[in-house]
DNA sequence: AACTGTATGTCGATC
DNA sequence: GATCGACGTACAGTT
């Protein structure tokens, strides 16, 4: 079968085919054949590999993985990803702009993606390569998640009575040398007010990340300044903390965020 | 090409084509025969697609794709990614334990995968579908990878006069209730030490971490308590905040490192 | 199941 | 290029 798969696979001319199709199959392919398409084709192609394979990865840590089959994706603009049986994370991997060497040593389809700053190194050797596929993929453009961080500030901005009635707006990520506040304002007794937001749960470290904020504009403008948390929930620590520091928490009600999700696209 | 492809995957008797083989893949199957692949083998293989398909998610947050060309990969434990040209981060995903649920509507194959807590979904319709891989992966049992911070706490307790000649260790993870502490111990003039470890370069989290532990340390012990932070490399920002609180910044030079990841193993 | 902290985090924005 | 914070972060370890 494999045999018949590579011939019919192979034997056209490669340029007329490459163009016009979007993708190349190749099952059990020789490790020439496999290491010629990749090259030829990893600036244009993602590239999908099934095989048993060795991997060795170095750099700002160390790992290295034993012969066994494994699925291998080359992506154009230099990721690559060492995929197993389990996990949305893969075994091994490079980041994009990492450089792509694809030779045969000994018979052996050997790859290797190398990367600067930091220096990490990815080795695959494959033994035995089973299938080798070669994709045309696009990238979408103005690709939006709606319901971030931000989508909640935008929506804060226009209902800032939702966080406490009598609140004006006197700056977003109103920018300090300890970080960027979300939202500064000025509450109906003239305080000073700042507001921290939380797309989800907040840790204890959003509650310190608004304790920061807080004693840097009451060291730099005098004033009082009050704190608030805005999240769609708080964990239970994070909630000691921020009573301990006197700061207020107002919950989004998840309804709210669908409500803000549908309305937004 | 593609019919007789999928005629020469197809017409064996699936059963023990399966049982023996380590993979299977068809070029453009029908929607039907990719369904009933699918739902057959979903347990045992990762499943690859290339098609020309829309994906929804709506969970925590929200996002849509119009039709093109992608790859998408359904693994045994309900992970499920769906990848475009450029990138290590799938496009939109699912974590493991998600739930799929695979059919055919109208003539066009219909992915659903389900998670709950939190509750999202993920929809894929695939009008035109290009490929179906299906491949047998394993798990590497007891992989680990070296160099993480552990590795390094391992290390310092084992060279404490590395951080500072004359420490002795008290306790390592010392749990309080603001956060465990990665190393306590007492320096030579007796006050007690806080360190805090870093793999990479320390931020100001790291910082404030540090500062954290050490103000809980003083208000709970009434001692004399120093704040160490040791990594490889720290930002501007938080060395400025570590002189401000009056903390040590040790680095660990790189080489040590490696030699530290050359001994592990 | 909830919570906490690490990660070879990755990624985008800002300086 | 360095820095910083968000992420549908994912993931592992603990309570």
């Amino acid at each position: 079968m494999s045999d018949i798969l590579s011939y019919l696979t192979t034997e056209q001319p490669k340029q007329e085919h490459v163009q016009q199709d979007n993708f190349i199959v190749l099952v059990e392919p020789s490790p020439e054949d496999a290491c010629s398409l990749i090259n030829r084709h990893r600036s244009r192609f993602v590239i999908v590999l099934y095989g048993n394979l060795r991997a060795h990865y170095e750099g700002r840590a160390k790992s290295d993985l034993e012969l066994a089959p494994r699925l291998v994706i080359l992506k154009p603009d230099g990721a690559l990803l060492i995929h197993e049986a389990t996990k949305r994370e893969p075994v091994i991997w490079q980041p994009p702009k990492a450089t792509l060497y694809a030779q045969v040593d000994n018979g052996i389809l050997v790859l290797k993606s190398v990367r600067t700053n930091p220096y990490e190194v990815v080795k695959i050797e494959i033994p035995s390569l089973y299938f080798l596929g070669l994709f045309k993929l696009g990238v979408t453009e103005n690709y939006k998640v709606i319901g971030s961080e931000k989508d909640i500030v935008d929506f804060l901005v226009k209902n800032l009575d939702f966080v406490e009635p009598g609140l004006k707006l006197i700056s977003r990520e109103f920018e300090t040398n300890v970080g960027s506040i979300d939202l500064l304002c000025e509450d109906k007794d003239g305080n000073l007010v700042v507001i921290e937001v939380k797309r989800g749960q907040a840790g204890p470290e959003a509650v310190h990340q608004l304790k920061r904020y807080v004693e840097h504009m009451q060291k730099t403008t005098g004033r009082n300044v009050r704190g608030i948390l805005v999240a769609q929930d708080i964990s239970s620590s994070a909630f000691r903390y921020l009573r301990e520091y006197g700061f207020k928490f107002v919950r989004i009600p998840q309804k709210v965020l669908i409500g803000l999700m549908s309305t937004l696209k």
